[in-house]
Order: structure tokens, then C-alpha cells, then sequence
DNA sequence: TTAATATTCGAACGAACGTTCGACAGATAG
DNA sequence: CTATCTGTCGAACGTTCGTTCGAATATTAA
């Protein structure tokens, strides 16, 4: 009863299925184009899948959870909440760079599934939003004109349009990526940062 | 040889296109879909445009021509670089609100023209990067990490993910809402804005 | 009027689509 | 051996796709 060659060949089609996902749109891959690049027969792939409705969800639902549960995880020890802020974003960012076929797929397919799995989705997004807008609450400071929610949104806006751009193989690194859109959204383009910054030339 | 009538059905074509395109998507749409939404038989589409591609271009392009000339009007007064950088982000979120469906479709559909027209998108995209980046340039301190293109795509990704979330109709009217991205992006959330604030309760 | 031009459209084309079916090989169990 | 389960696949199904064609109608020009 090892299912780890099934395991193993599932993993294949969906990280396949993704990288083709988000070179071509999900709408304008054909299963047969999938076929070419996993190396499985066109009948072969529906052995691991109901559907091609069922492959997108899959993917977006492992990832999802993924990053999801890492996020959690990143603010487990009990920093103060800009803090916190900036491991999350520092997660997010760092993810979204290890698994940009993933993630892109995630923020570009957003509206791509059927109803029901949508649903599902749409469940975990949810989440997330609430998870981040609570944490920018605690962070902004009082009176403060900015809607939580707004901010949340800004800065997913922020991080995920990375989908569009940028270039994990680049000149700029996951790492100091996150380090700059921390200190926009913490404090702005018009504010000296607090690192240490050489004056020089 | 008035060519009015001409040009008010292509009018009608594109907007219905835009329309369906943002709600459905580009390549979930058919030009059956387009048919039914425009009134226009499935021949009679052809007589305005070559083919489903040219169609989305003449939106991207109409949009894109649009925003950015009107970014550069919102420039044009002599003011102080941050402040024309609110007055940039002024425009751009509020031409946003009021062209959901073509806004949409030129962030969402920006890979899915074929080569040659994707080309010419990508020229205007280019100026309008640029733009913003030299803009970021004036704006903020000296000696910031904060490098200017990836600042401008990130204030690009903060105002685009718009499309993913912004209901026009809702409870945040465009004006606040750019003013919120302005005071994100100069500020950061953790900073007092210059605004007056009731601090009363 | 006639002739040319502008605009529309039903019907069809070939190609590509997602999915299914039945056969087939390999492994495992009794 | 036989029976069963797992995994694979060529071939085909019916549908939908973008696009084209030729005829038809409306408009303009002479």
C-alpha cells in the first residue's frame, strides 16, 4: 500500500501544471499542453485529477495553506506589533519569491476556478486579509485616517504585484526586497529609515 | 464621409468588450459572449476589428493613452515633488474608479496579447514606470534604501490590486481612497498624518 | 435611375478543446 | 497458475472556438 510514487507523481503534474499556469494563463493552457510538459499522456493526467477545474484548485489550495500556515507561524514569538508587521511581510515576500510559479498562479487565477472550489478559496483568503488587517491595526498608530482594511489590501497590493515583475533570479534579493517594502509601508518613502545607511557618495 | 456612426459602434464594441473581459476574463470570453453583450451578430464584430487580439488591444491601448496623458496633465503644475506625487496618485486611483473594466483589463490581461502588440502595450507601460520612478526619485530623502523602480512598482501594485477588491459603489469613495495610498506611500502607517484628526474618541 | 460603397449577418469551415472509454501492462495476493 | 488492483495510454467523442465567405441590405454619388 505505498502510495509514494503516486504521492510523487501527483506532486509532478501539479508543480508542472503551475510553472506552464503561469507562463501561459490557466484559461489558455490546454490539458494537451500539460501533457507535453509533465511527460504523462493526455488520458494519463486524469488518473491524478478529476478535471482541469480540480488541477487549479489544487494547486492553489496547497499553496494557499502553505503560505497561510508560514504567516502564523511568523508571528509566533510576541514582538511588538510593527514588529510582527515586518516578519510577515518579510514571510510573504520570501515565499512568494520561492514559489513565484505558485503564487502567481494564486493572485492571477484568483477568479479562474468553478463556484464551489472558488468557495473554498476564497475561504482561505479571507482569513488572511483578517489575519493582517487585525495586525495592522495594532501597529498603525492612534487616530490614524488609514482604514485597516485599505491597508491590508495596499499591502497585499504591494507584495503581490511582485507576480508582474519581478525576477527571483535579478539583481535584487527576496530578503532585501521585503527590507524595502517594510519601510514603505511602516514609514513611508519621505522617512530616513532607522538601518544604517552609509553617507558617503 | 461622416464617420460617426462608425465610430460610435466601434465605441460600443470596445466598452462591451471591456465589460465582459473584466468579468470574465480575456480568454473565457468567446466572440459569441461579445455578440450577445454588443447586439451585434458574430460576422458583423469583424467588420470593426481583425480579430479577438486587436480587440483587446484597442482597449489596452485606449486606456493606457488615457491615463497616462492625463498623469502627465496632473504634473504639470509646478508644485513640490511630493506633492505632485500625491496629485500622480490622485489621478491614477481615480481613473482607476471611474474605468473599472478597462483598468481591469489592462492590469489583468497584460500578458495576453500576442507579440507585436504586446510590444507596443509594454512601450507605454515603460514611460509610465519611468515616470513614476523619476517622480520617487524627487520625492523622497536622500540616502533612503528605498531603490525608485522598486518603489514604483510598488506603489503601481498598491493602486493596480485595486481591480482585485475596489467596488466603486461601496463605502470608500476614490477621492479618500487615493488620499489613504498618498499617506501610505509617503508615510507609512505608523505615522501621524498632517491632516486635521479629531482625537476625541 | 444606376452604380458604387458601407454595413450587416446566417451559415459554415477546420481546428482545438476537455473529457471518456476500453484496452493494456505490471505488480501483488491467494 | 488465476484474480485483482494500480497505473498508463491511443483513439475517439461531442462541443466550442476564432474566423471566413457570400449574400443581403442600407446609404451615398452621379
Amino acid at each position: 500500500m505505498s502510495s509514494l510514487p503516486y504521492d510523487e507523481r501527483l506532486d509532478h503534474l501539479l508543480k508542472q501544471a503551475a510553472r506552464v499556469f503561469a507562463e501561459q494563463g490557466y484559461h489558455a493552457t490546454s490539458m494537451r499542453d500539460l501533457s507535453k510538459a509533465t511527460g504523462m499522456s493526455l488520458a494519463g493526467m486524469y488518473y491524478y485529477v478529476r478535471c482541469k477545474d480540480e488541477l487549479l484548485y489544487h494547486i492553489q489550495e496547497r499553496c494557499f495553506t502553505g503560505v497561510l500556515q508560514g504567516a502564523r507561524e511568523a508571528l509566533d514569538d510576541g514582538s511588538e506589533p510593527a514588529e510582527r508587521l515586518e516578519h510577515l511581510i518579510r514571510h510573504h515576500v520570501t515565499f512568494f519569491a520561492a514559489h513565484m510559479s505558485e503564487m502567481k498562479v494564486l493572485s492571477h487565477e484568483a477568479e479562474s476556478l468553478t463556484a464551489e472550489r472558488q468557495t473554498a478559496i476564497d475561504h482561505l483568503k479571507r482569513q488572511y486579509v483578517d489575519l493582517l488587517a487585525d495586525l495592522i491595526g495594532d501597529a498603525q498608530s492612534d487616530g490614524s485616517v488609514v482604514d485597516n482594511r485599505v491597508a491590508a489590501y495596499a499591502l497585499f497590493g504591494m507584495m503581490n504585484w511582485m507576480y508582474t515583475w519581478y525576477d527571483p533570479n535579478g539583481q535584487v534579493p527576496p530578503g532585501p526586497l521585503a527590507e524595502q517594502f517594510a519601510n514603505v509601508f511602516l514609514h513611508g518613502i519621505t522617512t530616513e529609515t532607522t538601518s544604517s545607511i552609509s553617507h558617503g557618495g
